[in-house]
RNA sequence: GGGCGAUUAGCUCAGCGGUAGAGCGCAUCCUUCACACGGAUGAGGUCACUGGUUCGAGACCAGUAUCGCCCA
């Protein structure tokens, strides 16, 4: 075995190992309970950032515990057809080629882009097996393939069928770049410095006018009202005229509505339905007009007269200047609002009357919300609930038409002899009303979170209904980022309510966001990302995923530090050579019946007990974080640090058999056991270190998850402490003395408490190793304390290193006095603390008798300590 | 404007009613037969601020400040 970790050279080996036995793959199977997980479908398009690393590797870790565990347990990985991002892909391959989307037809585009997803495709996939995911690759999905289609026409033709599924002119998001709607929460508001200008519209017959303040004086000619707040003092007489619209022959209403903000601007509003939201539902209150002023580039369309063709900030510029020339335009102010953007392209977006296809929400949000509220699903951390309750009590009809070829068509033909619509999962032939052959299907597609979700059934094999829906649904948790809380979580959510009758999942684990060393988002613009792959390729990847889980607590976003990979990398290196130093004890090793346990033997297995405990407790509870720190603990400061050097003068003496015997064997099963504990946050190195281990079975991942063994010993732990106390101060005085390393020195051990003086018997072959002891002397009384010499006091026990010459009186009388004065204030504290009756009555009794033992043992400190001292001073 | 989160050692973060912790960094010492990606020892903190609840508050409550995120 080699003197460091060298992940590289056993990461592929053993995923290469794991995937040919099959041990991923979830067979249907009655008799086991069932734990599952649907992964998050990445973009088909994306290669792999740390956000997947650190979603995938909490989905891994815990698969691979309940698998352990002995449940039936799959993790359903996939992709996403991400419908804008790869469509947008292929154009730009196109565009390099000279040719266009449109010039390709519809057809032969999709065929390059079904080309382009079998070539590159797969490669986040692949990624993912470097991370060591142990997901179900033989039920790979893709929210294109042939199940998933047909689950979305099921799901849609349901739905339409149902009256929940409808299309109409609604105001929807347009992005005039990717040319398609998007739906409201892809939609990112920016706040932007604007201009603020107040138009004075003439009021008609009189010579009145209203001043309407507005940030987009070039969407006027969509204008067909304006409108102000009905109790505003200063408009009542206006309410019901009409003004006259400038640069337009047009006359539009003053209409009084509550929506309208008296404090904004002049507190009166220009109202274009066809272009503002709000202004959208003013008008349906209104029954105004709507006057589409745009076109799909965003420019000016027809209506806007002579400024037809130019882009909207063009024209704002000309409108303007021509309002200003008229005199209309009275002041512009500066103003900050937030301004609509793309969520892909950052393109300004356009809201825009047009003819869409929606989702009716209330009905569906309903149940959603319920489920929620009585717990049947909740969030971890919980106050995801609150922002999941939140979004879907105020939730607006979902826009699910994009005008874009790559996604899943709408399942509506047209009869273009009688115009009936028909809706079919199955592509018909014929109308059913006129009997005509010509019939033309919609040309959108869905909006790809209509697929996504469906994702937790659709991959079970629904609509039909496999054994696998039966088994595996609802599934158990469901992993993923907050960003996509209401992009996808919620969609899931009633979608299976809708079409299982039960939640997806009743738990929704929520993790942050993996942010750069100064705590900004990873982005391509700002060049700050970091590549989960030469990030495993540098570190291995149970570095890196231990890192990932460690790195903060539930729901926190994790700064990346390359850092804490080194220090991660060190404890897997740490790890591989405790182990290598078993294995090199064990060479001779036959099972066979323990010896005697020493107090080691005996306080190394109840911390190896309670790490369990904990360490499944924590898991059960999704808090991988302190799982993994936890291990941390155990293994560097209890097991290497102590229990390791403890066993080596057993392991080295041969002589005496049964001795090094059991310490072959206590090591043997601890090492073994938290290996497994251990598996499932660092599967390749607990798997390359199991395999070499005197243990029958395949593979670790597929051995049982560690049972809480009944070790667990307080007095052995009591004991064990007071043993390292000792051996801690001893080396403690060595090193404040300045005592050379390879000094050995005499110790004597005052210990008055008989069994105190039988713990530091048994330890004495341990005090000698650890604290560098030439002997070690023990004594129950003390007639004559040492003079010469330093002295460390623990509780009831007194150690003496006569070290003539070797020390510094004047130094040991100092260190003793800062010992003191510390002991002192300690007591002090305790003393206030117990002297108060308000203590002492309302504390719980158990608090103020361990507060009361605290005290009993500082004060002999103490008095301990100062004796010392007096002796010291006289000697002098 | 509303909501959420963060604020603890130089840095990154745990701790969430009962003796302030870890890793990194720092200082001193040590290459003895698991590991220098190591070992030993140590220095370093009015737990953002102001009130309150409590016998007792980094921890609970109210408010303030700064930073970050989400929604409108």
């Amino acid at each position: 075995m080699a003197k460091t970790y060298d992940p590289s050279l056993v990461e592929d080996k053993l995923y290469r190992y794991w995937e040919g036995k099959g041990f991923f793959h979830a067979k249907v199977n009655k008799e086991n309970p069932a734990f599952s997980i649907v992964m998050p479908p990445p973009n088909v398009t994306g290669a792999l950032h740390l956000g997947h690393a650190m979603d995938s590797t909490i989905q891994d870790i815990l698969t691979r515990f309940k698998r352990m565990q002995g449940y039936n347990t799959l993790w359903l990985p996939g992709t996403d057809h991400a419908g804008i991002a790869t469509q947008a892909k292929v154009e730009e391959q196109l565009v390099k080629e000279g040719t266009k989307r449109v010039e390709l037809g519809r057809e032969k585009f999709l065929e390059r882009v079904w080309d382009w997803k079998k070539e590159y495709g797969g490669r986040i996939t692949q990624q993912l097996r470097r991370l060591g995911a142990s997901c179900d690759w033989e039920r790979e999905r893709f929210t294109m393939d042939e199940g998933c289609s047909k689950a979305v026409r099921e799901a849609f033709v349901h739905l339409y069928n149902k009256g929940l599924i409808y299309r109409g002119n609604y105001i929807i998001n347009w992005c005039p770049k990717c040319h398609t709607t998007i739906s409201d929460i892809e939609v990112d508001h920016v706040d932007s410095v604007g201009d603020l200008y107040h138009l004075c519209y003439p009021v008609k017959d009189s010579n009145d006018a209203l001043v309407v303040a507005t940030t987009r004086p070039e969407t006027m000619f969509g204008d067909t009202a304006v409108a102000v707040h009905p109790d505003d003092h200063r408009y009542q007489h206006l309410i019901g005229k009409t003004v006259l619209l400038p640069l337009t022959d047009r006359e539009i209403p003053i209409i009084a509505d509550d929506y309208v903000d008296r404090e904004f601007g002049t507190g009166a509003v220009k109202i274009t339905p066809a272009h503002d939201p709000n202004d959208f539902e003013i008008g349906l209150r209104h029954q105004l007009p709507q006057i589409v002023v745009l076109d799909k580039e965003a420019k000016m369309n027809e209506n806007a007269g002579k400024y037809q063709g130019m882009e909207c900030a063009e024209a704002r510029i000309a409108v303007v200047k021509e309002l200003k020339a008229q005199g209309i335009l009275l002041k512009i102010e500066p103003h900050t609002h937030a301004v609509g953007q793309c969520y892909r392209c950052s393109t300004v977006i356009e809201p825009m009357v047009s003819k869409q296809w929606f989702v009716k929400m209330e009905p569906l949000a309903k149940p959603a919300i319920d489920v929620v509220k009585n717990g049947r699903l909740g969030f971890v951390p919980d106050r995801f609930d609150k922002i999941y309750l939140g979004w879907m009590e105020n939730i607006r009809d979902w826009c699910i038409s994009r005008q874009l070829w790559w996604g899943h068509r709408i399942p509506v033909w047209y009869c273009e002899d009688c115009g009936l619509e028909i809706c079919a999962d199955a592509d018909p032939s014929t109308c059913p009303t006129c009997g005509s052959k010509r019939l033309k299907q919609d040309p959108d597609v869905l909006d790809t979170w209509f697929s996504s979700g469906l994702w937790p059934f659709s991959t079970l094999g629904w609509p039909e209904q496999t054994p696998e829906l039966e088994q595996f649904y609802p599934t158990s948790v469901l992993v993923t980022g907050r960003d996509i809380i209401f992009f996808w979580v919620a969609r899931m959510i009633f979608m299976g309510l809708e079409f299982q009758n039960e939640v997806p999942f009743p738990k929704v684990m929520i993790h942050g966001l993996v942010l750069d060393s100064q705590g900004r988002k990873m982005s391509k613009s700002l060049g700050n990302g970091v590549d989960p792959i030469e990030v495993i390729d540098q570190y291995g990847a149970d570095t890196l995923r231990f890192m990932l889980i460690t790195g903060n607590t539930q729901g926190n976003d994790l700064r990346f530090h390359p850092e804490r990979l080194e220090a991660t990398r060190n404890f897997t290196n740490k790890i591989w050579n405790a182990s290598r130093y078993v294995l090199l004890n064990l060479e001779d090793y036959v099972e066979g019946p323990r010896g005697e346990l020493t107090l080691a033997d005996r306080w190394i297995l109840s911390r190896y007990a309670s790490t369990i405990k904990k360490g499944t407790e924590v898991l059960e509870n999704f808090d991988l974080g302190e799982g993994g720190r936890l291990i941390y603990e155990f293994i560097w400061n209890e097991f290497c640090d102590w229990y390791i050097e403890l066993t080596k003068p057993r392991l080295y003496d041969r002589e005496q058999v049964l001795s090094r015997h059991t310490a072959q064997s206590v090591l043997l099963e601890v090492l073994e056991g938290t290996l497994r504990l251990l598996h499932p946050y660092m599967p390749f190195l607990t798997e390359e270190i199991w395999q070499a281990l005197p243990v029958p079975g395949e593979s670790i991942m597929m051995q049982s998850w560690p049972e809480v063994p009944a070790y667990q010993d307080a007095v052995a732990e009591g004991n064990m402490t007071l043993l390292m106390d000792a051996i801690k101060a001893i080396r403690n005085i060595r090193a404040e003395m300045k005592v050379a390393p390879g000094q050995k020195i005499e110790i004597l051990i005052l210990a008055p408490d008989a069994l105190q003086r039988s713990v530091m018997e048994t330890g004495k072959p341990d005090i000698l190793k650890l604290a560098g002891g030439a002997s070690v002397e023990l004594f129950a009384t003390m007639a004559e304390k040492p003079t010469q010499a330093a002295s460390a006091v623990l509780e009831g026990v007194e150690i003496y290193l006569p070290l003539k010459g070797l020390i510094d009186m004047d130094k040991e009388i100092a260190r003793l006095e800062k010992e003191i004065s510390q002991a002192t204030l300690d007591q002090q504290s305790l003393e206030a603390k117990l002297s108060n009756p308000g203590f002492t009555s309302k504390a719980p009794a158990q608090v103020v008798a361990k507060e009361r033992e605290r005290l009993a043992g500082i004060v002999t400190r103490t008095v301990a300590l100062e004796e010392r001292l007096k002796e010291l001073k006289l000697d002098l």
